[in-house]
This record gives C-alpha cells, sequence and structure tokens, in this order.
DNA sequence: TTGTCTGCAAACACTTTGCACTTTT
DNA sequence: AAAAGTGCAAAGTGTTTGCAGACAA
C-alpha cells in the first residue's frame, strides 16, 4: 500500500512521485495547484485499482475531510491527470474506467462480463504484433486496446456478484 | 456492392442471406417481421462500412420512403441486429458503432485519431496469444477487441479531415 | 491584485422507457 | 381478436459547460 508500488517495473522514466509529477504538469501550464486538486490526486494514488469517476467521488466524500471536491471538480481533474500521463482512460459498458499509467509497465485486460472484474497481463507478442501491423499499414501506432471478454474463473463456479451488461 | 459481398470468407456457417437469417431469429423469438424492420436490416445490409445509429436514422429519412422509422425502432432494431449475430457493436469516442458480423471473417482494427477512420485487419498470431493468455488465467473467452490507435498515412500526409476526439 | 478554480445548476449527447395506438399474426 | 411493435414524449445515463463567487499566485 506503499504510495510508490514498484518504480523499477515500468521502462519509462520515472523519477518523480506522482504528486510531484502532477504539480509539474500543472506548473508546466500555468494552472494551480488547489485543495481539490491535491486531494484528488493524493487519493487516487492511494489506491492501485480501476475506478471510475462516480465511484471516486463517492469515496472523496467518505473522507474524514467530508466533500473534497464536487462532481465537475472530480471530472475535470479526472481528465488532466489523464493528460498528465498519471492516468489511463478506458470506456468499459458505456462509462470512463481509470487505471494507473505512471511508472506502471504497459498491459492489456481481460474483461469479466458476469462480475466486471479486470484482470491485468502483458504480452510482448502483442506488441511486436502491433507493431507489425501498423506497418504494413502505413499506420503511426500511438498505442493500443485490448480487451479479451468472458467469463473468470469466480464466475464459472458459482459465485457471480451478479449485474449484466452487454460485452464490450 | 452486392448484397453478399463474398460469402467464403467467413468460417461461420453461412447458408441464409443476412435478411434471411434475422426473420429466422425474430420467428424463434416470436417476434415480428414488420416493415420498420425489414427495411433497417436492408438498408443496413446495403452498405458494409461503419455506422452508428443517428447516421443510420439520418439515411434512412432520406430513403424515398422518408422517414422509415423512429430512434427508438432503430435503437430497439440495432440491438436486436446485435442479438441475431448481423452486427457487432463496439464503443468509440462515446458513442456505439457497428460493423457487419454475419459471413465476415474475424478482424480488429486501426483506429485512426485524426480522422475517426477505421482500418481492419486480422491476425492469426492474435487469436493464438488470446487463447494462450486466456487459457493461463483460467479465463474463458468469449470475443476479444483490439484497438490500436494513431495517424493514418492520409492524416499524416496533411489531408486531415479534423475534428479531434480523445484516444480510445 | 490578477487570473485561475470551484461549485452550482443547467445543458449535453446518446440511449432507453412508459404508454396509447397501430400492426402483424 | 390477441399479441407484439411503433412513435411520441419524457426520462435516464454519464459527462460537460456557463457563470458568479472563492482562492492561489
Amino acid at each position: 500500500m506503499s504510495l510508490a508500488p514498484d518504480f523499477s517495473l515500468g521502462s519509462v522514466d520515472v523519477a518523480l512521485t506522482p504528486s510531484a509529477r502532477f504539480e509539474e504538469f500543472l506548473q508546466a501550464r500555468g494552472k494551480r495547484i488547489t485543495r481539490q486538486r491535491r486531494m484528488i490526486v493524493e487519493h487516487v494514488c492511494g489506491r492501485h485499482e480501476h475506478f471510475d469517476a462516480e465511484q471516486l467521488l463517492a469515496e472523496l466524500r467518505q473522507t474524514p475531510e467530508g466533500a473534497a471536491a464536487s462532481r465537475p471538480t472530480v471530472y475535470r481533474t479526472l481528465g488532466e491527470m489523464v493528460d498528465a500521463g498519471l492516468l489511463r482512460k478506458m470506456v468499459l459498458g458505456g462509462r470512463a474506467v481509470y487505471e494507473h499509467d505512471y511508472g506502471y509497465p504497459q498491459h492489456d485486460h481481460l474483461y469479466c462480463t458476469s462480475c466486471q472484474k479486470l484482470i491485468e497481463f502483458s504480452s510482448e507478442d502483442l506488441i511486436r504484433m502491433r507493431d507489425a501491423v501498423a506497418a504494413s499499414h502505413q499506420f503511426r501506432a500511438q498505442g493500443h486496446r485490448l480487451i479479451i471478454s468472458g467469463i473468470c474463473l469466480d464466475c464459472r463456479s458459482g459465485r457471480s456478484k451478479s449485474r449484466h451488461q452487454d460485452r464490450v
């Protein structure tokens, strides 16, 4: 649960803590370091799982400080964190889901359509395949997203958390 | 531009035309073959590119028959076509985009973030990789979606259609 | 002080739903 | 005639925006 789980994993250069990097980003753009932005970054960096905006908002409201930030501010700040390279955004079942992207190695996901769980994995082969495909189409690849959907072991063994949703 | 472009390409068994398959699907579920459903399927099968609901609705309104179907009916029917296995749905930049899935080989996409163009490709390696990853996580894969985002050749050569949008 | 940020409420885009009426079967 | 489908208008989502007051620099 430490703030910086394993900074040697990533291949990107990671010299600053996420918070520091965010402040640097804000300053570079003439933006200000406000109480709200600080709280949001702190809170997000305290957890390392995937989350969505409403979830984050709800969690912030449970902190001792009470209503730490309004809904618009949460959305605005999440967007800034994505721009700053701290978070990665993906769209699943209609809403945006965020995950850490700073100091974390590139990876993709297995998505359980029954319980919405995301399981991470990474594959060298995939990267190679991606670059080969892009090259053959004279396409400049900037990134990719692979989601393998299906049913996880837990859900197959009965203990499903229910709640249905359509395929990605 | 024939109705059935190449039915020998797919690996799935394809004995019926899309329309016939849809009617079969409807009957099997006690649903009815209405003028609207017929028009929508016909129209969709006449084109072979990707499209979204609003686009389809607009096109239907330009047909000689005029307003062929209402917005709710278009949405409802698209859902049925997905259930029937005729269409495949994906979410790009906030809205649902559909593509043909009946008699078409499995494939993935290169997505140009500059002009929103989708380029199709398919890779045997990817399928193998997918199954290997799923197996190693005791996950039952039902499908996958890979989108490689970047900039296409046209956009790099200047003739961009502009209109920005965030990464998938 | 100056200009950015916040929070509120309202607006948004896309999609779905309740319901009375129309159609297929 | 019975059951399912349609269209309208209205309600939902999740997310964004205009703006007056609050606050960092």
